[in-house]
DNA sequence: GGTATTGTTAGACGTAGGTCGAACATGGTA
DNA sequence: TACCATGTTCGACCTACGTCTAACAATACC
């Protein structure tokens, strides 16, 4: 593994920002890979954090959620105490052609 | 990153008998992706290893060709006290398409 | 107010793996 | 034979990071 120069902010940045570095070490975690499908498998904005069935407590969850946000791979929305998701494909798909594809065919 | 349930052969395996585990550990390496860009620069078996431009120690280089190896990524023909090596584009883009030229358009 | 739900943060721990030097193996060459 | 070049293997070290529990924050609901 290795250290990312690049900084991460906490706002969702847009893809076209992150480095190819990131965005394969936040691929190359196989529950972050869940997320990821789970995501992918139904409509944005449809699901929680808390939602996902995910084989790791939540203190660990919500760190694979930060990570997954700071390569641009997810977007968040507050609606009270919850989070929804959304893959943010279109964007990471122009940032990264192909690579989105070849996690989710896999799945 | 993850321990891979999968068996490694010393031989080069098929790419079509890798995981999307084992090959995204291999491309999650800078190291490992200079070489596949300094593969991809140059016609086939045209390169021993110890010709690739690296900032680590050999023994540190013949581990990341090894990891390369196993994902089914490279492959090796020895002649004398050398070895040349060839990416085995063809096989693995059948096997995850798209995902190589992720790495080697980012170079 | 009090409690429940949802998610983050802090701190600690364990382990996978990237790194090195040194020793070794093997084949070419003088 | 002796020597050199090329790679691998071994053992050790160190760091990044995935993981957990516990504590905390914020909002919803009674």
């Amino acid at each position: 593994m290795v250290t990312n120069p690049q900084r991460h902010d906490e706002r969702p940045s847009g893809p076209e920002e992150g480095d190819l570095q990131v965005a394969l070490d936040a691929l190359a975690d196989p529950v972050r890979r869940s997320i990821i499908r789970q995501l992918a498998a139904r409509p944005e904005w449809s699901i929680s954090c808390g939602s996902f069935d995910l084989p790791v407590s939540k203190a660990t969850s919500s760190h694979h959620f930060a990570v997954l946000r700071e390569a641009g791979l997810l977007e968040q929305r507050e609606d009270g105490t919850r989070r929804f998701n959304r893959l943010r494909r279109p964007e990471f798909d122009a940032r990264f052609p192909g690579l989105l594809d070849v996690v989710l065919q896999d799945g």
